[in-house]
DNA sequence: CTTTTCAATTTACGCGCGTAATCTCCATAT
DNA sequence: ATATGGAGATTACGCGCGTAAATTGAAAAG
C-alpha cells in the first residue's frame, strides 16, 4: 500500500516530531504550510492508520500519532522506483542526466566528489 | 498537465520510434510487454492527445501518432519533482542516501567517478 | 442525570486514472 | 446504392485521492 502525496505531508510532521503527536498538533504544525481544514488531516490520518504507516496509542480522551514506516524506507522505495522508470534502475545515469542539463550547482558537485572518495577509501 | 503511468508507457513506444507510429503499431508495440487491450491504448493516445504530449497527423484513413513532449523533459520533471520533494532539491543527497543504503554498484560507483573527474576538468 | 463539548469515525463528492466496451463514421466491396 | 469492415471517438465504471461535512460517542460540566 502506497502513501499518496496528501499523505506524506502528513508523514513528514510525524518524523519531524520528537515524539508520539495529538491529531490537534499534527493540524497545529501544518496549519503554517498548508490550508487543510481539521477534518482533511483527521481523514489523512485515518487513512495512513488504515495502511499501517502509523500507529495510534491512546491517551486518555486522545490518540497519539506516530510514525511506523521510516522515513528512510520511505524515501528509499520512492527514490528507487523512479530510478528504476527512468534510468534502469541505476543512479550514475541520473547523476549524468543532471549534469547534461547542467543542474549540477558547485555544491552539488563538491559533495558528489567528497562522496566518491569517501566511498574509494573504503574500498 | 501531468502524464499518467500508464500513459508514459505507451510515451515510451513513442520514444522509442524512429518515426511517427500509427495506433495499431502502438498496440502491437505493446503487445509483448502488457496486457492491454486496443481500447485502452486508443484511450490512451486520446488522453495524451488532449494533454498535447504528442501529436496526430492523418495519413490516409489512419492517424499516425508522435511524442511532442520530449522524453528529456519528462524525465527531468519527474526527477526534479522527485528531488525537490525529498532531498532538498540537491542531487548529492540522493546519491548519499544510494550510498548509505549500501546500494551502489561497482558499476554505479565507477561511473559516477568518471562522471565527476570530467567536470572537474571542463571546470 | 441531563446537557454540552470535543475528539474520533463515517459518509460524501468530484476528479483523474486504469481499463475497456460501444458507437459512429467513412471507405471499400458487392 | 447498400452492406461491411475497420479506425477513431464517446461513454462507462470502479477506485483512490484531495477535500471536507455530518455523525457518533464519550467525558466533563452543570
Amino acid at each position: 500500500m502506497s502513501i499518496s502525496d496528501a499523505e506524506s505531508v502528513v508523514m513528514d510532521v510525524l518524523w519531524r516530531a520528537a515524539g508520539p503527536l495529538s491529531a490537534e498538533e499534527v493540524v497545529a504544525a501544518l496549519a503554517d504550510t498548508t490550508d487543510w481544514q481539521e477534518p482533511t488531516i483527521k481523514t489523512l490520518l485515518n487513512r495512513l492508520l488504515k495502511k499501517h504507516a502509523i500507529v495510534a496509542e491512546r491517551d486518555g480522551k486522545r490518540y497519539l500519532y506516530s510514525a511506523k514506516l521510516k522515513r528512510t524506507e520511505y524515501v528509499h522505495s520512492e527514490s528507487k522506483s523512479l530510478i528504476d522508470r527512468l534510468f534502469g534502475g541505476r543512479v550514475a545515469p541520473l547523476v549524468a542526466h543532471f549534469s547534461e542539463a547542467g543542474k549540477l550547482g558547485k555544491k552539488d558537485l563538491a559533495e558528489l566528489k567528497r562522496l566518491i572518495e569517501e566511498l574509494d577509501d573504503d574500498a
